[in-house]
DNA sequence: ATATTATAGACCCTATAAGTCTTTAAAGGG
DNA sequence: CCCTTTAAAGACTTATAGGGTCTATAATAT
């Protein structure tokens, strides 16, 4: 198992939208160039952002896409959660009597990496980016 | 991104030894029954678990898979990573300067997990489940 | 010797990831 | 009002990995 494409992808899209014009929309064209992925496959992904409420989009001229106004809020795990979904990742298909202990360690698990991802906004990462 | 089947398959059926007979080697034809899964598919998973020193195998007649000498040690990192491989969930491809900061915070996220994973030991999983 | 067991490896099928292409909708500038 | 520029939607294709079968081989007990 591993994390996507999509998701690395969404990820820098948005450290990119916070370090270099958290305000000024950014064309999609751009974000996939300095990526060196297609305009339309990183569209498609960060359209997906659009309808989680994490950025936003302006069409015609001059559009692009831009952060919203929550985007200090954001977290590493919103974006994962946007791109891959937001199931377990362990699921126990089994019947058996009552709840299977395996999964339940297994979930505990997930939620230790939750519990981390849910600390890291993106915004701090970008501060210690433009820091630097 | 998911955990796969075998390793719910490894997990159950490690556990599986630990309660039904730690000592007397077990039959594949029987754990994939009580799982209801192909003995030819769980056998494959297994050989992977007897390579990594888990179990052990005995061929011909009364012989089946049994727990190795160190069951007590084993976690459930250990397991997971025997099935899925130790390969990272988040690998960026990308070529900036230094080491993608993305990267570090999805490493670290991963480590939380596999922290908890390695302190849970299966011996200690089975003993509750023989208990109740 | 024979029956019983695991191992190995070739093979297949399916679901999902990854990506392309084309059309449509929205917005701005003249 | 028209034209250009932008994102959105959806159909479609391709690649990869998961999940699984089948058959032949090796090991072991009786």
């Amino acid at each position: 198992m591993k994390f996507s494409k999509a998701t690395n992808y969404a990820l820098h899209t948005m450290l990119m939208l916070f370090t270099v014009s958290p305000d000024k929309p950014i064309r999609v064209q751009q974000l996939a160039e300095s990526q060196d992925v297609s305009p339309t496959y990183l569209s498609k992904i960060l359209t997906k952002l659009v309808k989680a409420g994490m950025i936003e989009s302006i069409s015609g001229a001059n559009g692009g896409y831009r952060l919203s106004s929550r985007k200090d809020d954001i977290t590493f795990l919103d974006i994962i959660h946007a791109i891959e979904g937001t199931a377990s990742l362990f699921e126990c298909d089994f019947v058996h009597g009552d709840e299977c202990s395996i999964q339940a360690i297994m979930k505990e698990a997930e939620e230790k990496m939750h519990g981390y991802l849910k600390k890291m906004k993106l915004a701090v990462l970008a501060q210690q980016h433009t820091k630097v």
